[in-house]
This record gives structure tokens, sequence and C-alpha cells, in this order.
DNA sequence: TAATTGGTTTGTGTAGCGCCAACGATTTAT
DNA sequence: ATAAATCGTTGGCGCTACACAAACCAATTA
């Protein structure tokens, strides 16, 4: 043991600060949501699916961490409005490919670009470059993987 | 305009990561803090006592952005358990000065304690570097300082 | 005295989710 | 071929958490 005096201290967990921004975000979100058709959660699904996309609704259950009934609720949402496709797979004709339309990708770039408000208030005391930190250690955290890395990386590591 | 290059890219909100990694959080750590006899929603009253202690319950509303209702059970719970206490404030007596115990204190250290197989599990990626940074991030982000608005105004624009 | 404010209680409504059970369709094991 | 397991689906039960509103007391301010 060579150099860690950090001891003493409590160990300082996110998960509450995590669970009060995220409500927080929410809160606000659901109202700038609204006129698009989406709710907080769909807009959840379809952030992974960008990333995801032709993911089996079972894998998609397991990155979410979500019961599989829920993911059924919200992609038949989801496919009600066109936003996603669901295939058989060739290879296991049990199985659904969820596949993000061009409607789907655009309807989620609009919900995004309608949430820069949203973010303007809550992550208000942030400035750009901590979002970008933030946005990069959720993505981490979320997926374990950072799937493009762009070069407006700020992270404190090189990660990539 | 000079050297960020980072404009055909959607914005990449955290609003969805967030929640659901808030979700995922909530979900392992409920069984954890069972045992204790809290519940996630007492810890985040907890853990933001620790930084603001002494504060009004309204100003706890406004950090938290809770209805007062809410916060008022919320407060009851922790009351209950002696974990907080409620002063009158000499100043103005109609208001309560809410103030975390020693037993409050002792008893959020040990559910922090606690919850650290929850964190491991849900920010396996991170590093401890990393949670630290997502740490004081989410603090900053959580308790950012209304400080110039003045106590008086409840308005629903954002002048100030 | 009247109006306002901080806290409290109660009730109504909603969103989101876990969990379980049962079912068709399909695949795999025996 | 028959049985067992798997994927998605539906429906129902229950729970946590919260917003919102109304009404109230106590204390402060106009």
């Amino acid at each position: 043991m060579a150099s860690l005096p950090v001891l003493n201290q409590p160990p300082r967990r996110s998960g509450a600060l995590l669970d009060n921004l995220a409500r927080r975000m929410r809160l606000h979100a659901e109202s700038v949501l609204k006129p698009l058709g989406l709710r907080p959660r769909h807009l959840v699904a379809l952030t992974v699916l960008r990333d995801r996309d032709g993911s089996t609704q079972q894998a998609l259950a397991t990155t979410l961490m979500m019961d599989r009934a829920t993911v059924v609720g919200l992609l038949n949402d989801l496919e009600a409005d066109a936003l996603i496709e669901r295939l058989r797979s060739p290879e296991d004709r049990r199985r659904h490919i969820v596949q993000l339309t061009d409607r789907g990708a655009r309807r989620l770039a609009k919900a995004e670009f309608a949430l820069a408000g949203v973010e303007d208030e809550v992550l208000a005391p942030l400035d750009a470059r901590q979002r970008a930190t933030l946005y990069e250690l959720l993505l981490l955290a979320a997926s374990g993987t950072v799937p493009d890395c762009d070069p407006g990386d700020h992270s404190p590591e090189p990660t990539c």
C-alpha cells in the first residue's frame, strides 16, 4: 500500500445525486417531448438504439436492464409511430430484430435538439466542457463503450 | 467560432442516459438500503443535507426541485428516525431549519459504505478517478447555486 | 386588521416499472 | 416424433415516487 490517503472520508456515492438530477431533467423534458409524441422512456430506447441498432429485443432488455415485458411495451409505442421496425431474424425466426427507421432517427435528432433548453436549465452550473465530460462518463457507464471517439474529446483520460 | 468541428452530429443529450443509469442504480440500491430503514429518496435528501446543512425546508425544496409537500413527507420520515432535526429559526419563527443529526450522518455514511457493491456493478466501466469526477459534476449540477436570485422570487420566468 | 409566507396535511392523479403467469411460435434436445 | 427450452407477447397486480391542488395553523409583515 503506497499512496491513498482517502480512507477517513465517507464514500460519497453518486447514486442519490444521479437520482435527483435524472428526476429534474425528466420533469422539464416531459413538456418539451410531448409535442413530439414522445415520452422520456422512449427517448432512452431510441438513444440506445442509435448505437445498438439491429439488436434483439432480448439484447435490448439486457442493455437497458429492463424486464422484457417492459421493453415490449416500449417498442409497441415506437413501432406504432413507425420510429422502429421489428424484423424477424433469418437465423432464428423466434427473434425480433429491432431497427431504427429513418423516421425514428430524425425524430430522435429533433428531440435532442429540442432538449437544449432543458439541459441548459438543469445543467446550468456546468460549462460546456463539463457537460461533455459528464456525457462521456454517462455513456461509458451506461454501455461500457464509446461508439466513435470524436475529435471533441474532453475526457480526463485517453480512454479511446 | 474557431475550433470545434462538431456541428453535423446530433446533440447527444445526457438526459436519457441519466435516466437509465439512475434507474439501474436505484433498482439495486433498494435492496441494499432496506436493511438500513432507508429508501432511495431518503438518501437523496441526506446527501444534499450533508452539504447544505441548516437549510430551510423551502431552500431544500428549491435545491431538490421538489414540491414543498413532498419534502415535508420526506423529512417526516427522516425525523421519525431521528436522522434529522427541525429547529425553529430564531429570526423567523415560521421557518424550520433542517439539521442533520449525528445519527443521520452516521446512517448516511453507513448507507454509502453499503452501496459500494451497487456502484461497482453499475459504474463498472468507470475507474476510481472517473467516478470521483462524476460525483463532482453531479454535485455541482445538483446543488447548483441560485445565489443571485433573491429568495422572495418564485416567478416562473428565470429572469435572474 | 388584513394580507402574506413557511410549513403541514390530505387527497387525487399519473408515470414508470418489477414481477408473475399464461400463451403462440419456433427452435433444440432426446 | 415428442418433449423441453427460448423469444416475444399480453394482461394483471402492486409498488414507488412524484406533481398538483386545496385547506389549515402559526408567525410575520403591511
